[in-house]
Order: structure tokens, then sequence, then C-alpha cells
DNA sequence: TGCAGAATTAAACGTATGACTAATTTGGCC
DNA sequence: GGCCAAATTAGTCATACGTTTAATTCTGCA
């Protein structure tokens, strides 16, 4: 998979500069977090970042890889029952959110959106990928509706992960679903 | 109102330069809008701000008083017929952001809200004081439902006005109605 | 073993920022 | 007109940042 002759330090020594920067950025953002910030995280010199990836930009984007395919996303909504679409559209966010692997990248575009067109880019192609353009069709529902289910899940994202407002940011997965699937289903059926 | 005493070139200046902060922050949120930029946008020079204010956190903090009463939104959801309270919500919301000088400080707080956690205690406190707090019992709806409220309305907030999706971002504020209006009545009638 | 190239580092540059200081201007008031 | 406090400015400081350069260490291979 890495490219023939490439030394094994070299790649350990990415991955772990690369894991740096998917924390850091997800915990402050793409202004918040620094270069000298991740390369102290990862025990390095700032240099060695520039040297393997040319920028902060570069590095941003590469730490940004969405670990989550949205045609699985998409076939995972479309199959079964149609009257439970929503409830797997919900369940699968909820995974996604609750693993903090997963989950680290998409804190790191919520943070970033503001600052960082790449990541408002980026945020705007896994929402059209992943729910509003291949969902929709597949369900016969409207493009605007889509938005409107994208809405939903993206004022859950910032309320319970990164605004934290309680009761919702610690409430059982259970009751999520209990709560905001019948509304997604509703937006399927309209 | 201003105290007495003052000679009027300063709250003159002094309000020329709120608005100047008032804007930046609205446009680029806290870490994005500098000091010198917000003394540029005003005219005046940058220690003038600091006299005025103190410091970058002061002047943030004065540009954000929030032009919108929570209780007037409360009374306004509230009061009227109950199977309408969410599309009052809604409207409220629409018009609220419809209006620029309205919708800066709210932009500003969803901008800053990862970069300063003054930010995320207002936004917070927004939406426990406008929303969850007062709505809920006024309505006999539980705490973890309003905070469901909030996460429409805040994704409504990300995906049209910051995210900017399309069609939501264009899209007509009656189209919007007649989609999130029932979302929302539908947790004020669970 | 010695060489070549990659990995890694130390050190510095240029810039932008928030903040501070001291000086100067302004405008009302006796 | 002269005084005084407030408004306003020019200039500077220290710091943090992304980036660059040049030197040094490491490692596989001939």
């Amino acid at each position: 998979m890495a490219k023939a002759g490439r030394r094994p330090g070299q790649t350990e020594t990415r991955e772990q500069i690369l894991a740096s920067a998917r924390a850091l950025f997800a915990e402050q953002g793409y202004e918040g977090a620094t270069i000298r910030g991740i390369a102290a995280d990862a025990g390095v010199n700032p240099a060695l970042i520039h040297h393997f990836f040319g920028s902060k930009d570069k590095v941003f984007a590469a730490s940004l890889a969405i670990p989550v395919d949205p045609s699985v996303i998409v076939s995972t909504v479309a199959t079964g029952p149609r009257d439970a679409a929503g409830e797997r559209l919900v369940r699968i966010f909820l995974t996604i959110w609750g693993n903090p692997d997963a989950r680290r990248p998409f804190l790191a575009l919520l943070r970033s959106v503001t600052s960082n067109e790449a990541a408002a880019r980026m945020m705007r192609q896994f929402l059209r990928l992943a729910i509003i353009d291949r969902i929709g069709p597949e369900l016969g529902v409207s493009e605007l509706r889509m938005t409107a289910v994208g809405t939903q899940l993206m004022g859950l994202a910032m309320m319970r992960y990164i605004l934290q407002v309680e009761p919702m940011a610690s409430a059982d997965d259970e009751e999520i679903v209990a709560m905001i699937a019948p509304v997604i289903q509703h937006h399927f059926d309209a």
C-alpha cells in the first residue's frame, strides 16, 4: 500500500504526526491548533511537519480523511423497512459520534468551518454525498427536505458534542433515537 | 442613558468602534477578527480600543449584546393557539436571522464558539433563557425535548447562514416554515 | 566499510498580533 | 485666554505563529 522503497521509520513518524494533527485539530479547530503544538504532541521538530506535508493547510487536509464511506450511509439508510429509515440514519449518526476515532474528523471540521474554507467545502461535500444527494433520490425525498434532515443532524452535533448543552449532552443514545428518528422519518414521508 | 458628564464625542467614537467590532466579529469570529482590523474599520487608532475597553475579550463581550429579549420569544411562543406554537417559534427565528443587525451577534457567537469560552457560555445561556428553560415549562414540554428543539434551530442556523448549503440557503422563508414548524410542533406535542 | 539519500534537528526569519507607554491633540469650563 | 481632563495618536514591546535554511543524524545498500 505504501510507496515501495519507503523506509519503515518514515511512515511511522508520518502517521504519528497525522494522529497528533487529528487530535489537535479536533480539539481546537484549524486556527486554534498550531504546527508547533502538533509537533510537540508528536514529539518531533516542527520543521519535520513541513518536510512531510509542505504547509499547515496540507497537514490539515491530510489529517481530515473522513473515516466513513458515504456510500455505506446511503445504502444502510436505503436498505430495509422504509418506515424505519429515519431510525437507521440516526443510529448511524450516533455510532459515528460514539467512536472517538470516527468523531474526531467531524469535530475538527465543525470547529474549523468558520476559519478555513477547505473545511467548509469538505463539510458541504460530505453532507451532499452522505445525505442530500443520494439518500434523497433513493427514498424519493426532495433536495430541500434532505437539507432539512441535514440541519437536524448538524444541530445535534453542535448541541451534543460542541456546545454540550445538558441534558442533551448526557442523554442516552436510545433517548436520542426516540426523539430524533421520528422527526427525520417525518421528512422522509412528507 | 449614557453616564452624565460624558462628552458627546466619546460615546460616538465608542459606538463606532462597537459597530465595527460587531461587523468584524460576525464576519470572522473571535480569533479571525483583530483589534487592528476593527480599529481600521472604525477609522481610529488601535490603542483607542484598549483605552475604551481594556482588552480584546472585553470589546468582544461589549459588542455581543444580543438585541433580542428572550422573554419576548418566550411570551410570543407561549401566547396564542397552542397548535401553532411551533410555527410562531420558527417565524421568530426567521425574523431575527432576516435582520442583518439582529443576525450579527448570533453569527459572531456561532463563529466564535470553538475559540472563545465566553462565546460558548453566552450561546448556551441564550438557548436556556430563550428556548429550553422557559418555553418548556410554559408548554409542559420536557427539558430534553426542548434541547431537541434547540438542535433544530441551531442546525438551521448552521446550514442556512454559516455553511450556506443549497437549496436551504436560498429557500423562501415560507418553505422553511412549512418544513420546520411541524417538526417543532411535534416536539411540543410529544 | 563507506556512501548516498532520507529523516531529523537547530536556529532563525518575517510577519502579525494583543498590549503598553508616552506624547499630543481636543474641547469644555472658569 | 488658560487650564485640565479626556480623547486620540505614534511608536514600541514581547510573543506566537508559519515557514525556511542549513546543518546533522540515521539507515539501507553496494
